[in-house]
DNA sequence: TTGTAAGCGTTATCAT
DNA sequence: ATGATAACGCTTACAA
């Protein structure tokens, strides 16, 4: 709690006040090599007693390591990306590394110069979550520096990548409702181009198509995960005309927009539909009705790829976890009657 | 898209490519002292061509200045408080400046660490999400370098803090209600100590009192701003037997909570009881009934907070603005009829 | 306006 | 095991 705004004390001075050399605090402080216990204990008093704190830029200049992650994230305010941010930062709060954040937008370029900074600033890692840079780029990148992609799948890179099984959740959400006896069964899609609803997509056709249920493609609505797209999808899916007892829905933001849209015009959820989600963000357990949803673990992931990442820089063995994903059955779902 | 792993590029490459001396191009990287058109245009062509970027280490080295500002926040996945974060990394993603961040979960113990290890990073400045630092840790930090308090109330620190005026925005949601016609009004509030919830209950007390409403003391129940404080809320109130005819939720999420344990209940919103919220996060406008709620900006909040900050440490004249929170009014409000 | 050169506080490479 | 000393990449007097 002293305040004094003198000079910063650096090696130097322990140096002269321990009665060795530079090069021997620098070795008791980062244990590179044996100093003697005499030698060693004069230094860490001096340290102690001149409340010494190694400057970090001069370490880093020095050494090229910075003791910094930085995390590529997608400014779209999506709870599930927001989730692993925090998991990365909670992931970091042990160790001696901290995270540095810049934002992509979800735009190639954005990202680009966003890593760009993040390299600047000499980052010994690099997390990117929800993708971003195009797989060009990130070739690029990862060659060079330890990378990882967080909530999302680039085919190129599987042992880079930490997601998880889409396709395994999406039917295993779609064979929920199957099993409950819904067969007309509609499917509101995620951006199309995203590997991740890519992977949904397939995962709902798989379960009907295991169930011999034909896919009828007029009961897939082309989405972009967020809530204004489960509306329009349910409006659209209204004016075809189509009956539908269920929907499955890329994510819980879709679905929220869904059962509003059902709500407008009457229809009761899950008395006449049934809807599923994907995230289980924290709203899905407080909407009306609580909604049955896909359960993917933000934090866990964003910790699990903190630990990872300091895993490759430390050229320990990488070790992907696989993490799954989870049904949560609440009360969205039910077994049909009429639909609509 | 060039690929070479080549050495990092140096103001010294950029100088023998455009034929100047290394403190030319340090000057028009800092722009610093004027330099000539012909001899700015090359070593900025330079640095373009050769896709130069500084390195901050060298930089804060010789310099002192960091161009990184530390951000402690409070791993509560309150997306209010996500979306000031967000709103910090966009406000300096055009600046020099990135932002460090650094997780307190709501314990000043943690904070305190966090603040220390951004401080050992030498960060230019702080910016404290939602507190977390006692006052006395604030007093000591503030005298040492910049920073602000974001998205709450700290008494001390008038000039160091961006929020909105809680209790004008209360008033305006109670009123709202009283306005309807609702005389029976219950408040659901936040975490009691914290001063956005105090600012709140005044509100609401304010409200009714010039609308010479007694405020009766069994109709509000003390909540903690989470989702499950809204059920409980709503069951306690509902075992009180005492009837009404609206809440105002501290937030959103309590909104959710109480919206929720009213529809297990089968009292319907608005008909039978009206709710408003306090946040206006995402999922408000996508719930059934769409929730009329207290926009507090947070992403705006963060931005201009980033701003500010700059200006503190450029010695620029902080300027602190007032931000506002507006009503935006939707479907879970009318006019009282029963009540419950 | 521009260049030279001396730091900034560490780490890393040599010898010893 | 220890100590000089040269980097590390940039800023900043000080000269010119």
């Amino acid at each position: 709690m002293d305040s004094s705004v003198k000079k910063n004390v650096t090696i130097t001075d322990i140096a002269a006040h321990a009665n060795v050399s530079k090069s021997t605090v620098s070795r008791v402080l980062n244990d590179t090599t044996p100093v003697n216990e005499d030698k060693r204990a004069a230094v860490l008093a001096a340290m102690k007693e001149m409340n010494f704190e190694p400057n970090i830029f001069a370490r880093g200049l020095a050494s090229g390591q910075s003791y910094t992650i930085g995390v590529v994230t997608q400014n779209l305010g999506s709870p599930f990306y927001d989730s692993i941010a925090q998991g990365v930062i909670a992931g970091l709060a042990k160790t001696a590394y901290s995270p540095l954040f810049a934002d992509a937008q979800w735009q190639p370029e954005v990202g680009k110069a966003a890593v760009k900074t993040l390299i600047g600033r000499m980052v010994d890692g690099l997390i990117i979550v929800g993708t971003c840079p195009t797989p060009d780029d990130l070739e690029e990148l990862n060659q060079n520096i330890p990378m990882l992609l967080v909530g999302t799948q680039v085919k190129q890179w599987p042992d880079r990548c930490m997601f998880i099984d889409n396709e395994q959740a999406a039917f295993e959400a779609t064979q929920h409702l199957i099993e409950l006896g819904h067969k007309k069964i509609s499917h509101i899609t995620g951006v199309p181009t995203h590997e991740d609803s890519i992977g949904r997509v397939k995962g709902y056709r798989r379960a009907l198509k295991e169930a011999n249920i034909d896919v009828d493609e007029d009961l897939i609505y082309e989405g972009n995960f967020d809530g204004e797209s489960g509306v329009a999808g349910v409006e659209t899916l209204l004016k075809r005309k189509k009956s539908f007892t269920a929907i499955f829905a890329a994510n819980d933001a879709t679905a929220f927009g869904a059962r509003l849209a059902l709500y407008r015009q009457g229809i009761r959820v899950p008395e006449d539909v049934s809807i599923v989600g994907f995230d289980d963000q924290t709203e899905a357990a407080l909407v009306t009705p609580p909604l049955t949803t896909i359960q993917q673990p933000g934090d866990e992931i964003g910790i699990a790829a903190a630990e990872t990442l300091l895993k490759i820089i430390n050229k320990q063995e990488p070790e992907i976890q696989k993490l799954t994903a989870k049904l949560v059955v609440r009360d969205s779902t039910c077994p049909p009657s009429s639909g609509v």
